[in-house]
DNA sequence: TCAAAAGTGTTTATAATACACCCATGG
DNA sequence: CCATGGGTGTATTATAAACACTTTTGA
């Protein structure tokens, strides 16, 4: 038997704040935990990172890093109101193994799942949940559009009450929020689909 | 520092052969190969797996065995004439860790990336590409449709010639191959499109 | 001339985008 | 009463599934 490498859980924790897709750093790293012999990839990224404060958790990618260590990185997303402590920078500036894989991850899954919970507040106006959609996909979305694709997905649900206007004026928003907490593929056959 | 678990790669190589897919074992088991310090996954998996018979191969998940090591485990795709020995079994009677994962990753990029070269052979006909997806998608598929999807998609390409029917008859089929040997995605934003 | 297999033409269904227009509020 | 922001109605477009029909062969 030869000696093996030490691996490690890294976690790849990301927010849409103030119109901006951020990452949780810890002294300017990924937050990273060494695996204990026996031990579960989740339970040492818990040891790096509050797992339990995030909204949605999913593996990424195992890379063997510069230092020689093994690398499983994790994709975690929280809403931007989530108390998460730590040093958030935007995911545009940051150059770490993992995060572009991570907001790729992301991008791809806005798309066809309901992702998006885990990055919106509880509830909602369709203008907030476009300003996340945009920051996170890194391109213009109509709200429109966005609110008639998740409605007829069955992703976003009514809420009663309305969100009253700022001093500038307009329409009172209808909120909303998702119906689910948890993630759900929501357009998985785009083409082949079954015959009935 | 506190000893660590050993790590493996482990190869779920795929190919579709007589209308079944097919998983390649050694003695029962996936392959696989311990990682050596300092080396990297892709080279751990090429001791377990001919690395370069594979027309595709993409990083599955990492996982902590039963038996208390890593795994990483690998996808790999070959035609059903590639001469890559060992014993071939139908997926569907297989219940090994990691084999779920990689039919349905799978499944989900015939949807909507190229992939399927990495199952076909050089040159096909539409009826014999069916088959191809019809094992590895679990369901039917209409000749008709794959053909048009995939030539609109620039998928495939028409090859000269065409392949003589059987005894019992039938309209020569004409030949295609797919444009591309590597992973192409064909249908990135099935939503949410960038606006022009 | 018929059955088999392949291929094309055309219709239908669905989903999403685009855009015009109406609604409700503050000042 | 008008600017602002929110929301709905209604094309338009794109993609693919469904299905009828034509083509080309072997026997």
């Amino acid at each position: 038997m030869t000696d093996s490498t030490s691996h490690v859980g890294v976690g790849v924790v990301m927010r849409v704040q103030d119109g901006a897709l951020e990452v949780l750093l810890d002294r300017g790293r990924l937050p990273e935990a060494v695996l204990e012999p026996g031990e579960s990839l989740e339970a040492a990224l818990g040891r790096a990172v509050d797992v339990a404060a995030l909204a949605h958790v999913e593996q990424l990618e195992t890379r063997v890093l510069d230092n020689g260590s093994i690398a499983t990185a994790y994709l975690g997303l929280v809403p931007a109101e989530s108390p998460l402590a730590g040093e958030w920078r935007r995911a545009s500036a940051i150059e770490l193994p993992f995060v572009a894989a991570a907001q790729s991850r992301l991008r791809a899954k806005l798309s066809y799942t309901n992702v998006g919970f885990a990055l919106a507040p509880g509830t909602f106006t369709i203008s907030e949940l476009r300003e996340v959609y945009v920051a996170a996909l890194g391109h213009d979305v109509s709200a429109t559009n966005l609110q008639r694709v998740l409605i007829r997905r069955g992703v976003l649900e009514r809420v009663d009450g309305r969100r009253a206007p700022g001093r500038t004026g307009g329409r009172p928003a209808a909120l909303f929020r998702f119906a689910s907490d948890r993630l759900e593929v929501t357009d998985e056959f785009a083409t082949l689909r079954p015959p009935r």
